[in-house]
DNA sequence: GAAAATAGGGTTAAAATAATCCTATTTAAC
DNA sequence: GTTAAATAGGATTATTTTAACCCTATTTTC
């Protein structure tokens, strides 16, 4: 159906609220499922993934919790859809060439990549930054 | 993990399958399966939409078929897409508002709704005849 | 009337996604 | 040094979506 996984929204939500509190303000789990209205452990799964890819540090331990590793102007919406989701593959054979029965006979693998290109280069073109700026008007 | 569905796949592979025979030629489910290589019972689901959505006309009975209703000029990716999976939303509360718990708070909705144009810009841009010229090439 | 097609409802199977459970580890505070 | 609050993450289950399949009806040519 082309959309979204749920726990990209997730991890989407949390680099906006993190965003809005400050570049050196550490946030539990907790408090970011409560303000924004997830599911702790879901969120908690993407938080993970985030760390993973740099974009956010956590602090461990009584106190701890996330923050934003990086500048908003240098985090792209393209940075956390690749954080959680790996990068898109828009046709199977993308991630499995035998997944698809047709492989070495298909015509369409070139347009295909070059739209999933596209699409990525389109989630590229909005930072945190910019997407705040959009969100507050 | 923003793929396109299988039945979409097939529905394409069809029309440009049927666009290398001529707008005249009524070609069958089988044959396309065949020569695709394809499941003839799902590529038939597929045909059905896409007559439904008016892309191909069929002729019932004994040396019946489908072919295609209009010039590849004038049918883009995105009509095939649209005939085949409905209008992408790329998030679910597009479809249904109830499926996500914060649809009243969320401030994310402006900015996906607005890439979700995009990416159907970017189908759209591409008719059948283009395609296949740039599988040619 | 038989055969070859589309039309389409309904069911099952498989895969992907989302949610939950549980335990380990880290660290601050007392 | 024990407790409590947090992240880390493996493992399992549940749910949803997608794909595949089955079966019957209808249409049309010969």
């Amino acid at each position: 159906m082309l959309q979204v996984s749920r726990k990209f929204e997730y991890g989407l939500h949390a680099v906006t609220y993190m965003a809005t509190k400050g570049l050196g303000r550490v946030v539990t789990v907790k408090e970011m499922a409560d303000e924004i209205g997830f599911s702790q452990e879901f969120l908690s799964k993407a938080m993970q993934s985030l760390k993973r890819a740099g974009i956010a540090t956590s602090v461990q331990g009584v106190n701890g919790g996330y923050m934003l590793a990086r500048p908003i102007t240098e985090v792209t919406v393209a940075d956390i859809a690749i954080a959680i989701e790996g990068r898109p593959h828009l046709v199977r054979c993308g991630v499995k060439a035998d997944s698809c029965e047709i492989f070495s006979s298909c015509h369409h693998r070139g347009y295909m990549n070059n739209l999933q290109h596209k699409i990525q280069d389109l989630l590229a073109a909005t930072t945190i930054h910019s997407l705040l700026q959009e969100i507050e008007r």
